[in-house]
DNA sequence: GCAGGTGGTGCACTTACATCA
DNA sequence: GTTGATGTAAGTGCACCACCT
């Protein structure tokens, strides 16, 4: 995490250990893959960055999250890094904030996974018991109707079958028919897939 | 106007290292 | 002191775009 990594312990000043092996990482962040002239031994350093150089790059990123080659510089030049570090930085910032927002994307549609199967669960359950209904017609005249609500595929107003007499805002279209018979009702449409940008529930 | 080369940039994937429990 | 998990700086390769010739 870069909050713990505190510049107390001198690792993370922004120039010891570059510097200290400027023939390894310097070099190869200055021409990348022209690692052969160092002998191999260029063990790769880490360089943490300190919590003030975070902070100031985090706040950067909030006003854009992206970089132009003045806002590197300036960036550079301020934090006492090279603008390749910050352009690194950058980089692995939008990973995190894209790997994050798939995170929060997929719990999302978890949720919504249970909640339609529970859903699923009770609209099965309550088919049986029409089904059962229906098949017992002298239980039938007595029953009280559904008291779920209803909604019409159609034009998803949604109806309270609340009294025997009738079924309030239900269309005639749609009390004519059996209502047990599925293959009558309209498909619901199909939600036109789009393509991924960043989140699927973004505003 | 079009094709091909070049440089810059972003992204996905990966590696290497630092840190902590 | 050792070890495994985790976070992150940095390397690599590819795709895309703008610009130039």
């Amino acid at each position: 995490m870069v909050a713990d990594c505190d510049n107390d312990n001198g690792v993370s000043s922004p120039n010891s250990i570059v510097s200290s092996i400027s023939g390894g990482v310097a070099k190869a962040l200055s021409s990348q893959g022209s690692d052969d002239e160092d002998g191999g031994e260029a063990a790769r350093k880490k360089l943490r960055l300190t919590k003030e150089q975070a902070k100031v790059l985090e706040e950067t990123f909030k006003e854009h999250n992206t970089l132009n080659m003045k806002r590197k510089q300036a960036l550079a030049e301020e934090l006492n890094l090279r603008p390749r570090q910050v352009e690194v930085w950058f980089q692995n910032r939008r990973a995190r904030t894209k790997l994050k927002q798939t995170e929060v994307d997929c719990e999302s549609l978890k949720r919504c996974c249970e909640n339609l199967s529970e859903e699923n669960k009770r609209l099965q359950k309550e088919v049986q018991e029409l089904r059962a209904l229906k098949l017992s017609p002298h239980l039938f005249m007595h029953m009280n109707p559904p008291t779920t609500l209803t909604m019409c595929p159609s034009c998803e107003l949604v109806a309270v079958s609340s009294t025997s007499s009738s079924s309030t805002t239900l269309h005639v279209a749609a009390s004519n028919r059996d209502p047990l018979d599925l293959s009558l009702r309209q498909p619901v449409p199909a939600v036109k897939p789009r393509p991924f940008e960043g989140s699927i529930f973004r505003p």
